[in-house]
DNA sequence: GAGTTATGTTTATGTCCACAACATTTACTC
DNA sequence: GAGTAAATGTTGTGGACATAAACATAACTC
């Protein structure tokens, strides 16, 4: 009789390990995964086998050599393995199509003159696809990712609270597969932002980190611990633009008072360098080249707020990378040994040595990467299920 | 021939999930086991027989039935198998022999009556090791864990920094080690005071707490996170005492202005009851009958501080419990609807939701629980390697 | 005492992986 | 250009482990 139980779990977990590798180092020689992976070459070759069948990698021809020994075809995942990244924001949703090989096959972006309701981004969503039916025929889409800007209810798909977009408990996963036919799996924005850059991004490699983004409409957080992203009991975990660092009575967009999202905004500094929200993409290089005496004054007071929360993020996690998005990567780039000096302030000795605080790499693909790979997880964890 | 690998990993995986169980659920039968772990019944009996044989498990005859079906025998760790834990503090240094059954068998305390150095301390846990060897020759002694009031880089065994005994970057569990002939590891108190009171404690079966222990010397933290220990890159995380809510020139241990740990002392609230240091073990009931005019004051500002500082760790860590030790359980005990309050006051209301705010379970042997349990771990990892 | 229920025990079977020996293909050396 | 070293792929064998199924055992129920 079949004997199913652990044979098939340990054959599951390998699979799992090599895809994954696979998906994070990209290609690379049986070889190298075997090594890569504690197992014998033979167990790869039965395991590439596998994982070939699956239509899930393929093996090509090895490019320049220029070493001695047998030379080995490279594995390869398949491109054709696909994820549909969304990203409702104010102004326009991006919809991305990520390849399981980390490319960036499209980007659609649709703008909308008025903030959307939930139904009104699901039925763009699915026109989109409607559109790229076509392209996706020829694809194998594994599932959609969506990076939401607020709290979500991961486990259930569930928008909690996104204050910019006015959504408050919507459901978005569940009415999302009924009109895709596709699982949906939802996350906070910098959460991704942050898995993102952890995995591709300036943490790469890194297995405590901690991402903030700045934008228009506030302060995002997320934290990589051991090497997994911190969700928390229900997924809300991360909302480090929340703390609450000085007294003052000055309230952010939550309505809590004295927090790093109330101390350290885009507005402030764009006044203050009289710019406009239309022009905020020049903010970083106004700021670096001779700004006016009120902007200088408007930004240290700002680095000091900031230096205090990341002080806070540092003792509490111990983190390796502090990574900064938007308009705090301008601040960093502004004066970092004056953020250095703040931060050191306000941490303990130990923790702060050999923390590096870096600008996030910010690409808007990688927030689409991120997303994708939200909805590749199910894949990666147990390859052997997605037989076409 | 002999094929290593993974068939053993399998087993040693299965090994230690059964062991586990053991130690964390208490003694249950071979049918419950297999259940818990998905294992089928005859490799359970097989497991089992593994353990017996190990030293580590023995079978009993079950107690009361009242079931029908066969009498099923019960599966217990064997209370021979213990560990040493050490608590150097200010005042004395506490040594408890804890079995992996969870009995706390005996607590030595050594007071002195001046601060003493990383070799006295040393010298006199040599010293009551000697003294029990005969008590000890009779057990199956697997190892050291020591809880430490400061920073630690647990994976050295390294004292960073312990400002109140005032070692800095002592080498500790190496010199123990060498002394004792016993494997030694290192952690935080406040660390293993996090991850008692979620094995065993207060927050019980709760993979998402925090803990903050108000003392004399301070407040400490520990993070569990995912239930695991959050030790950060180096083993510094969960300084939740250092982190900085408030615009105040108030100073904390560690020279950092307004900090949690510098706004809300017990030195203060000892002082408005008219208590002295000695009496701190008064504290929680002078506060809570009738106290005078300027404690209640003095407790509603701490009180507020504490919820600043219990917020920001809310909205980035999204646990399940707060547990709060020492003089911080008091303040709750005196005014938990007014903690409530702040609380909320600085918290996104999705992740606020659910949190459950509570006393810890705080008695001293929780901590002896706690540094025997990072004592016990590597048995618990790899029961296999402990073979007789 | 017959049936039910829950558990322990035995035996046969299947899966997966490691290992070892051999095959293949390249680079390097003289 | 022949021989050697290095790296990798391939094949067959064996072993460890876990499952499944059938049977055995010991309580409870009526």
């Amino acid at each position: 009789m079949a004997s199913r139980g652990t044979a098939e779990e340990v054959r599951r977990a390998n699979l799992s390990a090599v895809l994954r590798l696979l998906y994070v180092n990209g290609p690379s020689s049986r070889a190298v995964l075997a090594r890569a992976t504690g197992r014998n070459r033979s167990t790869m070759a039965s395991l590439v086998a596998d994982l070939v069948e699956l239509g899930l990698a393929e093996e090509r021809d090895p490019a320049a050599l220029g070493v001695a020994g047998r030379p080995s075809p490279v594995v390869h995942v398949r491109p054709e393995v696909v994820a549909i990244a969304v990203n409702p924001e104010i102004d326009a949703l991006t919809l991305g199509l990520v390849g399981l090989d980390g490319t960036v096959r499209r980007v659609i972006r649709h703008a909308y003159d008025r903030i959307p309701s939930v139904a009104e981004v699901l039925s763009i969503t699915s026109a989109v696809l409607a559109g790229m039916e076509v392209e996706l025929a020829a694809l194998r889409v594994v599932g959609i990712g969506v990076a939401v800007p607020g709290q979500v209810q991961t486990a259930e798909g569930v928008v909690r609270n996104a204050p910019h977009l006015g959504w408050r408990d919507e459901p978005f996963a569940a009415p999302l597969t009924e009109l895709s036919g596709l699982p949906v799996a939802l996350a906070n924005d910098a959460a991704l932002g942050a898995w993102a850059e952890h995995r591709f991004g300036s943490g790469r490699g890194q297995d405590h980190l901690v991402y903030l983004n700045g934008g228009a409409s506030g302060i995002g957080g997320g934290v990589i611990i051991a090497g997994a992203l911190l969700g928390g009991t229900s997924g809300y975990a991360g909302e480090i633009g929340h703390i609450r660092i000085a007294s003052s009575p000055a309230l952010d967009s939550a309505g809590i008072a004295g927090t790093l999202e109330s101390l350290v905004t885009r507005a402030e500094l764009l006044a203050a360098l009289g710019l406009d929200e239309s022009s905020a993409d020049r903010l970083a290089t106004a700021l670096l080249h001779t700004p006016p005496q009120p902007a200088l004054a408007v930004a240290h007071r700002q680095l000091a707020h900031l230096g205090s929360a990341i002080a806070a993020v540092i003792n509490i996690l111990n983190p390796q990378v502090i990574a900064l998005g938007g308009f705090l990567a301008a601040l960093l780039a502004f004066d970092p040994d004056l953020l250095d000096r703040e931060v050191a302030a306000a941490t303990l000795a130990p923790s702060r040595e050999g923390v590096r605080i870096v600008p996030a790499d910010l690409s808007d693909r990688l927030l689409l990467v991120g997303a994708a790979g939200l909805a590749f997880e199910p894949l990666l964890r147990d390859p052997a299920s997605f037989a076409r």
